[in-house]
DNA sequence: ACAGAAAATGATTGCGCTGTCATTTTTCGT
DNA sequence: ACGAAAAATGACAGCGCAATCATTTTCTGT
């Protein structure tokens, strides 16, 4: 239906904006975008109109004139894990203040609600999309390949990444961990991993890979379930590695939540941690620290992470190709802290 | 520019999935938006072009012919917070095999910027907002009132709400919890709460008209930051607690996070949890209940906020002025498990 | 003061889709 | 088998903005 005359309830539009400044549409326009293209004396008056009229431009209709968008993509597997919140809280960092805002997507560890999700989103034209893992389904991967904006993938270093990627070696981080572990003398240490997603796979291959080069691989230490992460599960897989290995002498946890409800379920059956029971944990939330005995940990630079990532993908949206290092590695730290420390 | 021959590389719009299948573009678009009104006959022809092309459609032109999306906003105060997670989740699961999706706004806790996320998400023209609070500026409540779409309010439950709103009350939660301190025969009760954004203070206040009306009250028993809340930053909260307040016998946690970092500190101290200091947790999160002690907590229905709230939403936005019950108070309840009972 | 370059501004058109209303086809009762 | 009602389909215009290219204004050096 064209509507000649503009009823009151409607939002002011660019055109109304220009007849009140007594210039044209394109000049608000520029002004809104770039308003060092336009003279003094016209900013000024376009400026006045819009506070005038409160009018906000219709990003539906700058999207489907200029066939991009402002929003920055970011998919995570998990909201709950306090790992992506890191991520997410360094990425917010780095959006913040720019014209940019982030959109996330949960796919909520299923690679097939991811490649659901690449799709949706490249549909909404992104400036930007960050992917939390390289394990995405061919067809999810094809499309990242082609995809018409920038692309950074986070957390893993690996061959064949698909434009940028900001991440560190788990592997790497895992063998640290585990060496810590026979430093302090332990001899019969576990594995305990939930959820094992292609991440948590890799990381206990890593882990396997070590303890059986150091002739000490026990695969009755090692627990894992399908299920999600929690403290909880933590208690309960340590219980299970205490019933088929009672000789186990330290654990090696793949997260947090697991590694605080290991060592509560140690408590429970009091057995001593550092003492009996070596516990060393993966990534170190800020509750891991707090803990007594404090656990001890590989470290992983998710802020950073998000941080480094937002920065590259906004370099690159400014000026495709501008980006010099498209592959960080950011490393891991070992924490060693009281869970581990025995006399 | 137009341009009449299309490029190779240009994805495929609603026009060539007509042309493809033999009708009109309008065809197309309702076999998307709502088959049951085209004939057997041509949906079929229709899906089988838009299968053969490979067509996604384009939102923002959707959006712009339109006047609305398929978005939900979805505004918190903070990612980190497991409280606002738990909460996603439920609304999730909601929109989940719906064509809506969730878009989140982190507002970090303050009103200004959770202000400027209103403007934006509005400007999107978005189907549905969920908004993590009632304490908006004077402009966003007005944004909120005069917004075109359906809007719930959740977690707290007070007057003069918007649209529509769904949580508890947090005061009586509160109260319950220092009720059973008392029960429990603490006499000297603490408060410990950081952030102290308007909903924490409100249970504050809560606490403290309580405390007062039972003669318990201790205004050197209450320590609080303004900074946010972690697990260390329970601990110190507890050390300065015990520093002015050496008689303390029971503390009464904003969070969890706060109530796990009390009992660490009180571990560290060889203070004795229940007996001589009992710890009450408010929220209760999954890790509360794995300590050891266990904690006690009341529980807060966050998850099914969540659901309610977009359950609420989608009827409404289904037929406005479809949903009943407008005002939902989901309740709390009370936990009690070791870290309050003792012999 | 003037030509030429640079800066500022504007007219036009189309992005891809959906609302509206008109037209055609099918269905149904008698 | 016929007309009326209902169902299905289509033509057209416009949503609000930005890309393009043309035009006008301002600036520069001599």
């Amino acid at each position: 239906m064209g509507r000649k005359t503009r009823m009151i309830s409607d939002r002011p539009t660019l055109a109304d904006v220009a007849q009140e400044a007594g210039v044209s549409a394109i000049t608000v326009s520029r002004t809104i975008r770039s308003p060092e293209i336009v003279s003094e004396r016209a900013r000024r008056k376009v400026e006045a109109a819009i506070e005038r009229l409160g009018y906000t431009p219709d990003p539906a209709a700058s999207a489907l004139a200029s066939r991009t968008t402002s929003t920055i993509g970011l998919l995570v597997p998990s909201l709950t894990n306090n790992v992506f919140a890191d991520v997410l809280r360094g990425v917010y960092e780095g959006v913040e203040s720019t014209r940019f805002f982030v959109q996330i997507g949960n796919y909520r560890y299923s690679a097939l609600h991811e490649e659901g999700l690449i799709r949706n989103f490249l549909s909404q034209k992104p400036a930007g999309l960050i992917v939390s893992s390289t394990d995405q389904t061919p067809e999810g991967r094809r499309l990242l390949e082609t995809a018409p904006c920038p692309v950074v993938q986070i957390m893993d270093l690996r061959d064949g990444a698909v434009d940028m990627s900001v991440g560190f070696d788990q592997v790497a981080a895992v063998r640290k961990a585990a060496q810590h572990l026979l430093d302090c003398g332990y001899r019969r240490p576990g594995f305990l991993s939930a959820r094992m997603d292609p991440r948590a796979q890799r990381r206990l291959n890593g882990f396997r890979d070590f303890a059986a080069a150091n002739g000490v691989l026990g695969e009755d230490r090692i627990i894992t379930t399908p299920q999600p992460s929690s403290v909880g599960m933590g208690g309960h897989l340590l219980e299970q590695l205490f019933s088929q290995a009672p000789d186990t002498d330290a654990v090696l946890c793949n997260n947090d939540d697991l590694a605080v409800g290991a060592l509560m379920e140690a408590k429970r059956r009091h057995v001593a941690v550092p003492e009996q029971l070596g516990i060393c944990s993966y990534n170190d939330i800020e509750m891991s620290r707090h803990m007594v005995p404090a656990l001890t940990a590989v470290a992983t630079p998710r802020r950073e992470i998000g941080q480094r990532a937002i920065e590259m993908l906004l370099a690159e949206i400014a000026e495709r190709g501008s980006v010099r290092d498209r592959h960080l590695d950011l490393g891991s730290e070992l924490m060693i802290r009281e869970s581990t420390r025995r006399a």
